[in-house]
DNA sequence: AGTGTATCCTGCAGGC
DNA sequence: TGCCTGCAGGATACAC
């Protein structure tokens, strides 16, 4: 469900709120989200005071004293907010009891999303499995090139791997590929540099401008206040098969590969 | 080594 | 109305 830019609209708010807050206690309700001892959990949290919170990827990084970061990849359904906001939480997987009396919830149905404590060191270690952040200023169209290349898996399944791109879910892969008019199914190392270079762009803008409307809601995914992203008005493809193209006006396309859908219009897309 | 598939889980929409 | 099927924004263990 949240993608790069819904992680990280949740972050910013949550950056807002609660570096400084302390944890006094933490409730588990369903255990198979933290993988973790839960004793251990709880141990590394208790009496804890949040300081950061980043994003790398898709997951939020919500560094606590000292040297202690818990990481939350929200996995399809996961949703972090405040109790007594706008959320309706449903599901309730984890109750972190703030100093101030607030209590930060880690809500999911499905229960695909996942917590875990990191030291510092640890995280830096598993970070490196993850790719580059594409919104970097120091991530350049010919680092994905020469990334492309070496794979002859489809482009939208590469762009799914988040050891490629770091961040990039089913919504943007598709979106980006046809701003940039390359085919879902075409093969990594099939992407001219031109198209590598159109692909680039097509990525920092479709992920920019889905941060700027708060992410895309679908269904499930709300921001830390509970409400939902305004970006769905603006994709053009995902989730709009059988509409006509805003461009060329042919249908949008459905195909199933790697058990995920992929959309694509046939007129703009080779 | 590099890819595709099945799987974790719940809820919802659509067809009959 | 109710049952069944397919599908959903993710990540990963496994088979080939």
């Amino acid at each position: 469900m949240p993608e790069l830019p819904e992680v990280e609209t949740i972050v910013r708010d949550l950056h807002q709120t609660l570096p400084g807050k302390t944890i006094n206690n933490t409730q588990i309700l369903q255990s198979n989200v933290v993988q973790q001892s839960k004793k251990l959990f709880k141990s590394k949290l208790l009496g804890k005071t949040f300081k950061s919170i980043r994003r790398r990827g898709k997951n939020i990084l919500a560094h606590v004293d000292p040297e202690c970061i818990l990481v939350v990849n929200l996995g399809m359904t996961g949703r972090l907010g405040f109790k007594d906001t706008d959320s309706v939480f449903t599901h309730p997987a984890v109750y972190f009891q703030l100093d101030n009396d607030d209590t930060l919830i880690y809500d999911d149905v499905r229960r695909f999303g996942t917590l875990n404590i990191f030291t510092e060191r640890e995280w830096k270690e598993r970070s490196k499995q993850l790719g580059p952040e594409p919104l970097s200023s120091s991530y350049k169209s010919a680092d994905l090139h020469q990334k492309l290349v070496t794979s002859r898996a489809p482009i939208r399944s590469w762009l799914l791997n988040q050891k490629n791109v770091a961040g990039v879910g089913n919504i943007y892969a598709n979106e980006s590929l046809y701003l940039s008019g390359i085919h879902p199914g075409r093969s990594a190392n099939s992407l001219t540099k031109l198209e590598s270079n159109l692909l680039h762009q097509a990525l920092q803008k479709t992920l920019s401008s889905a941060i700027n409307n708060r992410g895309t809601t679908l269904r499930n995914y709300r921001d830390a206040s509970g409400l939902k992203g305004t970006n769905g008005a603006n994709l053009t493809v995902y989730g709009r098969e059988g509409e006509s193209c805003v461009s060329c006006s042919e249908q949008v396309s459905r195909i199933v590969f790697s058990n995920r859908s992929a959309f694509f219009c046939p007129g703009c897309q080779k």
